[in-house]
DNA sequence: CGGTGCCTTGATTTTCATCAACACCTGTGG
DNA sequence: CCACAGGTGTTGATGAAAATCAAGGCACCG
């Protein structure tokens, strides 16, 4: 297998005040993986072994109640780290994650986590500040849930979901990675029926056009003033 | 002021593995503070200038949305920390503390989160615990409120807070501290309304009784029933 | 080329928010 | 000491939003 190349890390936020050599060092200790669309990285409940930092592609954290239900929790971008349930104490994964396109992972196994942050300046802080914007994603997902009407949810999972991952196409910014109106509904609490209608609504409205597992938001502001954000 | 006994902290999970002059000198550099019901420990958005360990009452900390409306995202018990932003790279609070009744507090300025994490060992791990297990709470709030029908967010909210402040009574099981029918909803995304009709509803099968700002749960086993929790 | 997964749309039903009115308790100030 | 105001709680009537029930179509895969 090639070697990483130390710009891989270079530029991201826990690494960033590290010295070369000091990247290199961490990189050696990594093991790249790929996992095809579908694919799960680890599961709800199982022993937290390792943490991982997401390289290319996307990755689903998912959660399922004991009623079987399950909700999409979030979705993790290039650059992340995730799966750090090492740096929050515990010992098992909290919900399962599953690579929603093809997705390249760096692995660490979960006991060099205290080594990291006590021998890298700044990895613990910068991690837990990555936690801490987390915290307020949940934060603010909570508000929505709770105050939000249906339409307004969808909107504002839409608009996330393009600013983490929208790529821009001629017809408009395409979310990068194959998304199904039932995703969409686990996200957001709602039905994939109600889901449905609603994105039928907007294409007839010229907001935007939708394909098998695959959106793509033409007027993105105007899907903005539908979220019922802030103005 | 009289000086604040080491036996405080020595229990509490962020300083039990302290020695006890470690504690001591914690404890020096704290500032107790007493907060009447209502008061605000801190507000969301401003300056995140010190971190918080509540001794005793409960404390509510609530978000208020661009649109006014306000959500309770959770309940602080005597023991925990909270307004730790410091800990997550935050300068201000991402929400607003409330004392719910009569509170006392320990305060620490924001700057020596930093020396306590690296002097004090455990201190930092300890603390991320709990941070982790919070953002269990969320994920776990965000699921209920994701596929739950009202009545089941009523119930599992009065579950919560009986586990987290429940004083035993001769009618039953008394939550700690004066809640409204009103806060009950801006914890469950619901009204007012809904909240008192499914209240009076469980006092006429004799599961609750209710007073004002009070809540004596007497069959707390069929709350949980009603709540869907796992069997 | 059959099956499965994904999507759409209509009809019906349920849940809960909203609108509205009133009763009660508690503390305050005249 | 009483009146009254503001916060709290109850309950009924109504309507809207969204879930559920139901049926079918289309695209992709083996």
């Amino acid at each position: 297998m090639s070697r990483l190349d130390e710009s891989l890390l270079a530029s991201l936020p826990p690494f960033s005040r590290l010295a070369r050599p000091l990247i290199r060092e961490i990189l050696d200790l990594a093991t790249p993986r790929r996992y095809p669309e579908g694919a799960a990285v680890f599961r709800e409940g199982l022993p937290a072994e390792r943490f991982f930092l997401l390289l290319d592609g996307f990755v689903r954290a998912t959660r399922t109640l004991p009623t079987g239900d399950q909700i999409i929790v979030l979705h993790v971008s290039p650059g992340q780290l995730f799966g750090i349930a090492p740096a929050l104490g515990r010992d098992t994964y909290p919900g399962t994650a599953i690579a929603a396109s093809e997705s390249i992972v760096l692995a660490w196994p979960a006991r060099l986590w205290a080594s990291f942050s006590s021998t890298y300046d700044g990895f613990a802080t910068e991690t837990y500040r990555t936690v801490g914007a987390r915290m307020g994603e949940l934060h603010e997902r909570i508000a929505e849930l709770a105050t939000k009407a249906v339409e307004q949810r969808v909107a504002s999972a839409l608009v996330r979901m393009v600013n983490q991952s929208g790529r821009k196409t001629v017809e408009g910014i395409e979310i990068g990675f194959p998304v199904t109106r039932s995703d969409i509904a686990e996200m957001t609490g709602t039905t994939l029926h109600t889901v449905s209608r609603l994105l039928s609504a907007w294409e007839r409205d010229g907001i935007v056009r939708g394909g098998r597992r695959q959106v793509i938001v033409s007027a993105p502001h105007r899907l903005v003033v539908l979220s019922g954000a802030a103005e």
